[in-house]
RNA sequence: CGGGGCGUAGCGCAGCGGUAGCGCGCUUGGUUUGGGACCAAGAGGUCGCCAGUUCAAUCCUGGCCGCCCCGACCA
């Protein structure tokens, strides 16, 4: 393609609207357009790049067992009653009726269609094991879109399905398509981690998501410094560093005149947080339930609302607190026997807490478990942080931001017995269908990669997903001499397969031919002037380095074709 | 849905009672051409929508719609 026929321009200012690196370059440099919040047309650019992922999706997903087909987006809304997910995705679901007035949703992922697969075509434990999948654009109401294509409400994704007989089955399966998952990110020249992830509603067992590391991600992880685990925030566990052994003291009162929170007690008592019991008090489904976990920690609201089985779950206020009896402030587990207390694990890793006194400007000093109080459910609730140590190999951890660009699951038989999904076992008994699900967002993996590549001039794509490999620019295009070398270079590098974008533009100054190539992002750079041109030469070099190559036009080519034979 | 911000030319913004301006981009002509050139002449606007106040509304008031950011959700 020639820059001077190429679909849209580049953009100098950045649009107001966007204030993610990877949605300011996109829009500016022309590769996406925004038609409504969360929804864009991909553009030229966008969609050379879209395809590259796709093929190499296709490619890793096909093998490793992998079926294309191609499900309706249209679905009838009774499918999604019977399972129960009408309710689940509420106003994400977008839906619509047809002109007989029956109801229809805009799909936002396909379980139930391809369970409608599974019911029809699997019928023995010979029809199994089965990986289906699909490339097909999703909807979702989302309550907030935000930062292009990150997050969209309307997004193409490559939903997979696997079909088992049993759980070891699945298991392989799984880790098929974890292998798979990640021959993808390398191919497309992202280091995402796989982590540990919380299953969410759907009650799956094991899940994982993949995470590329970016500062503007959504997700926290937390990744061990010196083994393997890593775990999503909402999942992660890990130890925390022992406190020497004390004897237990005799609990006493101490007046606090207005001291509530830790930060406070901290001052005024002299003492370390470690050495306090944080008491909060949580809302779940409108009932009043209380937490106390040790001070220097905070709760995971998403471990505790999982413990709890909870469906509605955010923080009491103080008018609720206190018609539960309590004092904000000085609510401690000591004698409240009368409301359900939660205590997260770490209340045990110490010894003569100061804790609440449940009554105004007072505390308890030296509150030891069991002694003093107990709780209705003591679990581990509380939020990595970089504090904890491997529950693997007690190695420090870190956290660390990055986007979901991918999420493997173990679904089990939540849609296979809900949908009547069986298959006839070796004994000819009728057994529900073992499914799993996985997800990448292509638009998302986009996006996220300009998101980790880029600089301060535009973005630098990863070889294998460029729109083009190679920005020819060419300078000086009113030398008939230059026009005719630049343009033959163009004629040749395609011929051996070179993709290339030619700046053929006339009146353009260098600057600007030159900043919109950074803008792009290609690999390769190659400059032709009448100035290289004077020897018969080019110039060759990479977008993210700053050493050129001088080469004769002759063997520009086969240099080019060694340069991205190193970083494909 | 809660909190915050913004809707004026393709993009970025100014104007704020008397019917609109700047920079970039765009068109034409000319001079330029190795890191966002210059001169000249142009084109381009129901000032988000609807009511109200006023002799007069882009500007004031109210309502609605849209977009962005922070929180609960997710590929």
């Amino acid at each position: 393609m020639r820059v001077s026929r190429l679909l849209t321009h580049t953009m100098r200012n950045n649009p107001s609207e966007a204030d993610t690196p990877s949605h300011r370059y996109m829009l500016r440099a022309g590769m996406v357009m925004q038609i409504a919040s969360g929804i864009y047309t991909y553009l030229p650019l966008a969609w050379r790049s879209i395809k590259k992922i796709e093929t190499i999706i296709r490619e890793e997903i096909e093998m490793a067992g992998g079926q294309e087909v191609r499900m309706p987006v249209l679905q009838p809304i009774e499918l999604w009653e019977e399972t129960g997910r009408k309710q689940a995705f509420g106003d994400t679901l977008f839906s619509l009726k047809d002109r007989r007035g029956r109801g229809m949703v805009l799909a936002p992922t396909h379980e139930e269609v391809l369970s409608q697969i599974g019911k029809s075509y699997v019928q023995s434990y010979r029809d199994m094991p089965l990986i289906i999948y699909q490339i097909q654009t999703k909807f979702r109401d989302e309550p907030r879109p935000r930062a292009g294509l990150i997050r969209a409400r309307e997004f193409d994704m490559k939903d997979a399905y696997s079909l088992d007989v049993n759980e070891k089955s699945l298991d392989q399966n799984y880790q098929r398509m974890a292998i798979a998952y990640r021959n993808i990110y390398r191919r497309c020249g992202l280091p995402a981690i796989m982590v540990e992830a919380d299953s969410g509603a759907i009650g799956g067992k094991e899940s994982h998501e993949f995470i590329l590391p970016a500062a503007t991600g959504e997700d926290t992880i937390i990744t061990c410094s010196s083994c393997e685990y890593a775990a999503n925030l909402e999942k992660a566990v890990s130890n925390y560093p022992t406190l020497p052994p004390s004897e237990l003291l005799l609990l006493e009162e101490i007046h606090t005149p207005g001291v509530t929170t830790i930060s406070g007690l901290e001052k005024f008592l002299k003492v370390d947080r470690q050495q306090i019991l944080k008491s909060i008090l949580y809302m779940v489904d409108k009932g009043i339930v209380a937490v106390v976990i040790r001070g220097d920690l905070e709760v995971n609201d998403v471990k505790l609302g999982n413990v709890l089985m909870a469906k509605e779950l955010r923080l009491a206020d103080s008018a609720e607190i206190r018609s539960a009896g309590l004092i904000p402030g000085f609510v401690s587990p000591v004698g409240m026997t009368a409301i359900r207390w939660v205590g997260d694990n770490s209340i045990k890793l110490g010894q003569n807490y100061v804790a609440g006194g449940n009554k105004a400007d007072l505390h308890f000093k030296n509150i030891n478990w069991s002694r003093d109080f107990t709780v209705d459910q003591l679990v581990d609730i509380a939020e990595v942080n970089e504090s904890g140590l491997c529950v693997n190999c007690n190695s420090p951890l870190q956290s660390l931001k990055g986007i979901e660009v991918g999420h493997i699951f173990k679904l089990g038989t939540f849609f296979s017995e809900k949908l009547a999904v069986n298959f006839l076992d070796q004994e000819g008994k009728n057994q529900p269908v073992i499914m799993g699900c996985y997800g990448i967002g292509i638009g998302r993996l986009l996006a996220a990669a300009i998101e980790q590549n880029h600089d301060e001039k535009g973005i630098v794509f990863p070889a294998p997903i460029a729109p083009y490999s190679v920005h020819l620019v060419g300078l000086n295009l009113h030398d008939e001499d230059v026009i005719n070398s630049s343009d033959s270079l163009y004629g040749s590098l395609w011929e051996d397969g070179i993709e290339c974008l030619f700046d053929d533009r006339i009146d353009e100054s260098a600057g600007v031919k030159f900043n919109d190539a950074d803008l792009m992002g290609f690999p390769i750079r190659v400059i032709v002037s009448r100035r290289t041109m004077a020897n018969g030469n080019c110039e060759i070099k990479f977008r993210n380095g700053s050493d050129s190559n001088t080469v004769s036009l002759t063997e520009a080519t086969a240099f080019i074709k060694q340069m991205l034979a190193t970083i494909n």
